[in-house]
DNA sequence: CCAGTGATTTCCT
DNA sequence: GGAAATCACTGGA
């Protein structure tokens, strides 16, 4: 008897159809190695919504005090102790969703936040689920964003993004992550905040905030 | 451009 | 009781 082979994600654009899962063994390792490497990797639903991931953060679970899951385990937190390469999806501040690819071992509690994402496919299907965006600039730049724009909720949580049983996966289309992504504090935390353990594509429209951060730090000269 | 604020679940003190 | 891995809207500069 042959094992059932995972459920392939079918995109209704064939040039995308080479685009692979990234494997459990990508999401083995501490979410600090993950995160920057995930910079360029694209988010995919199996109804042709697509994004390249532009902005991520990493938690690592007892050894991060900002982490949902620095003091263990708790129903909404559960996903982020299982295995790797599942999504973590949160509800915060009473309104918004959120989404996280899990990493390290089980039982570590690690995840990389998935914080803004380039729209590349899809877009009539992500106005729809963000009624209120105007620009493609809105549409996935930030957490609570991207998962209205992706559909990510309660429903997803624990979805395998390896093998898209639920019809979510990341994936890689050869495009490698910058060479030099920028880093710098993670946003909306009030611990641990000399963690430089958030990571984004320099210079990139999409990214969340009110100003984008270039490599060193500097803000943006508009007389250069 | 920017600061202030309401929305309102989950978890902690 | 209050903060939280946020967002959209308001009103003033």
């Amino acid at each position: 008897m042959q094992p059932k082979p995972p459920r392939v994600i079918v995109l209704q654009e064939p040039t995308i159809k080479h685009w692979k899962p990234l494997p459990r063994g990508f999401y083995r390792r501490h979410p600090t190695e993950v995160a920057p490497e995930l910079l360029n990797k694209i988010l995919l639903r199996d109804d042709g919504r697509a994004a390249r991931i532009v902005e991520v953060e990493a938690y690592a679970g007892g050894e991060d005090p900002a982490a949902h899951s620095f003091r263990g385990p708790t129903p909404r937190n559960a996903t982020m102790f299982g295995p790797p390469g599942h999504l973590y999806v949160y509800f915060i501040y009473g309104m918004h969703w959120a989404g996280n690819a899990v990493c390290g071992d089980a039982g570590e509690g690690m995840a990389v936040l998935l914080r803004a994402a380039e729209p590349i496919h899809g877009l009539e299907l992500m106005y729809q689920a963000r009624a209120v965006a105007r620009r493609d600039q809105d549409l996935a730049s930030g957490p609570g964003k991207l998962a209205q724009a992706f559909g990510l909720n309660r429903q997803l949580d624990g979805a395998d993004l390896v093998t898209g049983d639920r019809g979510v996966a990341l994936v890689s289309d050869g495009t490698p992550p910058p060479d030099n992504p920028a880093v710098g504090p993670r946003i909306g935390i009030s611990r641990a905040m000399d963690f430089p353990w958030r990571w984004h594509v320099p210079d990139h429209d999409h990214v969340s905030g009110p100003r984008r951060q270039s490599r060193n730090g500097a803000k943006h000269d508009p007389a250069r």
